[in-house]
DNA sequence: CTGAAAGCGCTTACAG
DNA sequence: CTGAAAGCGCTTACAG
């Protein structure tokens, strides 16, 4: 293995020069820098990073946290964020929480040894008890939180509007002129205080109480924010009899795996129940699914470039809030209810 | 930020005790451990990864290479990869291609600086020229490659048998009755050479011909391995008229774009067409598709232990390949052919 | 523009 | 079982 002493030799000058001719620092002269361009060339140098960030004091590497990198608002964040670091020469370090307290607390627990290891973190949708905020915003560490999720005192964020998203999904099928609108979300089951379906909850609730209908509990069923989640969900939902002639899902997995119990039990969509998600997942134009879009990669690319900055350029992280737009698209899963098609 | 020197005074100890007492060593007495862990706690210290990683050469990392982590079988496997390795202390540098070959041809370039930043890597699916083999093959740094792509001489592999498993879901629609079976599968818009599809392929092709039947090219469509995808080739293979009794998707992703297209069409699954995947995706029995299930996080698992076996333990790391059964689930989403029904 | 030298914070023979 | 000391391979004031 080359080290920069070999180069430092073979290019006939001082590693303090191979070092910033390496690096592009411009205050070395033309022909020595190509001399060591071509001295590393030939020895196929390339420096440690081991050594160089103990040197000089930074990792060029990001943790990224995500819940659950299988779903996919995170993984298609997460290619997007993994995609501007890379080009930018940094470092991805994954911590996927895959839904367990034990994994959220062992982060928190080590937050003190992750910020030695990086140079920002970036938290997806990562709830935190009160006390770990304190520690995280402890942290000498610039850092951004992306989606909902505890926000940490003094980091950007980059989010869509979660209450508006929601409210959008409901006035529509309002507008369509549904009244029997159930809700599914939630997750009872997860072990982490999540609060995403907490604002969407809310903004369902907004909007139904706009058009002068009480929220029923009845009508509300929660399970995990996946395909099969949105199954359990809807077959909960069914099991209590006096089906809604919509459903509001909190994401559009759940509501794929709504579409996939209505048409299982015969009901069809959307003639018998419409079906709005929220996200506008990769595969709802394929299953002809209405839907609040919001830009997944977007906020991780985003979220990337907001940290990158201040990392490259030296200058200050500016704690901002960007919230990104969403926009209802309407597909093949909505239409009016049929009682009303009846009257007319 | 406390250092070892700290902790060491703090003890009244050499920094060479407080290294070994923290690590765990055994040459260290009761008394002095226990002085050297109350010191270090006090302090809050905890080791400089740089600096351990240049005096130990180890750098407690593993790189993981995955086409795209918004597929299923990649996500799954990556949150399988990624508990193991925390579990065991390490990191996880995640290198996503995203389907695009500059991203493949920089991996490979970076060979070289790569291996000093991990101490081993994972190469999932990942389509390699024979060029490059002998590139990877030759990092002084041990590897493993999962699931179908490339292999890497010297490494060990872990995978299914895709041949087999693609034979298993054609068989079964062959033993319901069915002739006129499609394939969908393959990627030509993919700059990326990669192997998978080829694989199913020969065995859709295998187990047509034990059965008596010619392959024909009229019945195989391409498209991503996506849901999108799925929806893709089998709305262009419907447009060729003469549609298929049964659809033999190359991944259960596929699957389910197919069975959307299928019914927006007007055509019953499974009823009027029938449809099998591969996978067993987490979505599969929400929608009661009938599939060669594949244990993905079990891929993932058992590769990040041969990977953490010879380094935790300093022993060689063995070549083996490892082939992981599939089987198949029936669900609802396959039945006999219509024409068959009316023989009865 | 370039170099000599200190220093980053650990680990590891080596010696005792 | 413990310590003094060298060394890992860079970067960065500082001086010129």
């Amino acid at each position: 293995m080359a080290t920069i002493d070999d180069v430092a030799r073979l290019a006939g000058v001082s590693t303090a020069t191979v070092s910033r001719a390496l690096r592009g620092l411009r205050e070395v002269s033309g022909p020595t820098r190509t001399r060591v361009l071509e001295a590393a060339a030939r020895l196929g140098y390339v420096a440690s990073p081991s050594a160089s960030r103990l040197a000089g004091g930074k990792t060029r590497s990001i943790a990224v946290v995500v819940p659950r990198i299988t779903r996919w608002f995170f993984a298609t964040a997460v290619e997007a964020v993994e995609r501007t670091l890379h080009e930018a020469g940094y470092d991805l370090l994954l911590y996927n929480l895959g839904g367990r307290e034990g994994a959220r607390r062992r982060l928190v627990h080590q937050a003190a040894s992750l910020h030695k290891r990086v140079d920002a973190m970036m938290l997806m949708a990562t709830p935190l008890q009160p006390e770990d905020i304190d520690v995280v915003a402890g942290l000498p560490l610039p850092g951004i939180t992306v989606s909902s999720g505890t926000p940490v005192t003094g980091w950007p964020s980059v989010r869509i509007d979660d209450v508006a998203a929601a409210a959008t999904a409901t006035r529509h099928l309002l507008a369509l002129g549904h009244r029997r609108i159930a809700h599914i979300s939630g997750d009872p089951t997860d072990e982490l205080p999540f609060t995403t379906h907490l604002d969407r909850r809310a903004g369902y609730e907004l909007a139904l109480r706009e058009a002068g209908l009480e929220p029923d509990p009845a009508r509300y069923a929660e399970a995990p924010f996946t395909i099969a989640g949105g199954s359990h969900a809807t077959t909960e939902l069914l099991g209590r009899g006096m089906p809604p002639t919509a459903i509001f899902a909190a994401c559009d997995e759940m509501a794929m795996g709504a579409m996939a119990v209505l048409r299982q039990t015969g009901l069809r969509v959307p003639e018998d129940v419409s079906v709005v998600g929220i996200d506008d997942h990769d595969a709802a134009a394929a299953v002809g699914l209405t839907t609040v879009a919001q830009p997944a990669a977007e906020q991780g690319r985003l979220a990337a470039r907001t940290l990158l900055e201040p990392l490259c350029l030296g200058t200050e992280l500016v704690p901002t809030t960007t919230v990104l737009p969403t926009m209802l698209v309407i597909r093949q899963s909505t239409s009016v209810p049929r009682a009303r098609e009846g009257e007319r």
